[in-house]
DNA sequence: CCCGATATTCAACAAATTTTCAGTTTGCCT
DNA sequence: AGGCAAACTGAAAATTTGTTGAATATCGGG
């Protein structure tokens, strides 16, 4: 009877013990929980699962959690949680957990590690709890909808990412290649045309026939204005 | 007092005297009590017995508490709350308590034991106190049955439990993978397809034809939506 | 052990989305 | 103004995703 929260937690860890009382716990929190029991299977995970939270276990073998949070880092917008044991912890662990949002010394209460949870959530998802009003929009992401002007526009996937990209970072402009990267990932393999054809059909969906919106900055990319 | 009627406690232990006193104490209070001496025999008897809360000796010779829990979390939506000596509670007890959704201490007072149970019943089955109604939904736990414009609906199990997951969380949009996760369990082996199977027929029985109550978010899930 | 109900798989189909492409327009520079 | 690269556009092609009907397997009660 558990009340979902939409969040969405992978847990890498080669201890098949500390993996499945985390997984258990979380789910029973309420978390969409997923689990990995090396850096290889967490990677492949990222990307099908694209979990909002990592947390991970610094001492593993083969690739190490450094390694693996630096890779996470650079893939997806994703906070990191390490975790090592409090006799593990050296100069060299204490720079691992640098690259990481935050970290936590073995054993750890559980309510501790929740807290922590939802501080980085709150910290870098502020619009799974509740929708984000920016201007003329509201982008709630639990429902997968963005208003414009108190209207729902029918998008699909690629286009509610991209929308929502450009809509989170309205007054900057994005390159091509930087929302490719975004929104299609980093090995996306076409070219960048397509992200003029996806602006087209938003602009459509704006009704945006003159570019108030979606500017084009010839040479750099794109940004929204808004009104 | 309470309404105590249709709660139903699975104790199991390996010593027959703790087994007997709580047994009888949790009788006299009016739960419906079954007992186990063993892991195997406490698996069987959840699948019989479904009860709502077990209570779970962390100490047993074969299967330990742990592997119990585990596996009684996968089967059902129950709560367990774990028993263990004060002696000992090392760490990895600690982690093992931590599956569960709540532990307690031997020896204890009766009184704690029971408020806890409370807790938790409230917790994890507020529908056990009368149903629960999300707009044009009643969600009736105790008997299984889920009603739609005042009329129940004739839903297989797997249905029901579908069903009360969307609807318990209508307005957020539900991944297959998640839905799978909830209701047919982390490990199951079969594909998303089946998810779709169940939703068409649940649109079946709610007459949604035009899928205006369960939506689908193409590319994200599944969103019931509320008229 | 058999029966009916339920669960699961499968493949064909439908529909929506993504991607590519080529021709056209636009803005900018000299 | 002319050249040129960048951006825009419409539509076809390719791909992905969801829907559906039906076949098969499995379960549980009598």
């Amino acid at each position: 009877m558990h009340q979902l929260k939409g969040i969405k937690i992978l847990v890498v860890d080669d201890e098949p013990n500390i993996l499945q009382f985390l997984e258990l716990g979380l789910q029973n929190e309420g978390f969409d929980v997923r689990t990995a029991q090396d850096g290889v299977k967490a990677i492949t995970l990222l990307k099908e699962f694209q979990p909002h939270v990592v947390i991970l276990d610094v001492m593993m073998p083969g690739m190490d959690g450094f390694e693996v949070c630096r890779m996470l880092k650079r893939m997806e917008n994703v906070a990191v949680i390490m975790l090592t044991a409090r006799d593990e912890v050296d100069d060299r662990v204490k720079g691992l957990m640098l690259g990481a949002d935050d970290y936590m010394l073995k054993p750890f209460s559980f309510e501790e590690l929740l807290a922590r949870i939802y501080a980085r959530v709150r910290n870098q998802f502020p619009n799974l709890f509740g929708e984000v009003v920016v201007g003329p929009f509201q982008i709630d992401d639990r429902r997968k909808e963005i208003k414009f002007n108190e209207r729902v526009l029918e998008l699909s996937p690629t286009e509610y990412e991209l929308l929502k990209l450009l809509v989170l970072n309205h007054g900057l402009v994005l390159s091509k290649r930087m929302i490719l990267d975004k929104v299609w990932g980093y090995d996306f393999g076409g070219e960048e045309n397509i992200v003029e054809v996806y602006i087209r059909s938003l602009r459509d969906k704006l009704n945006d026939k003159e570019h108030q919106i979606i500017r084009t900055i010839r040479g750099s990319g794109y940004r929204v204005e808004l009104s």
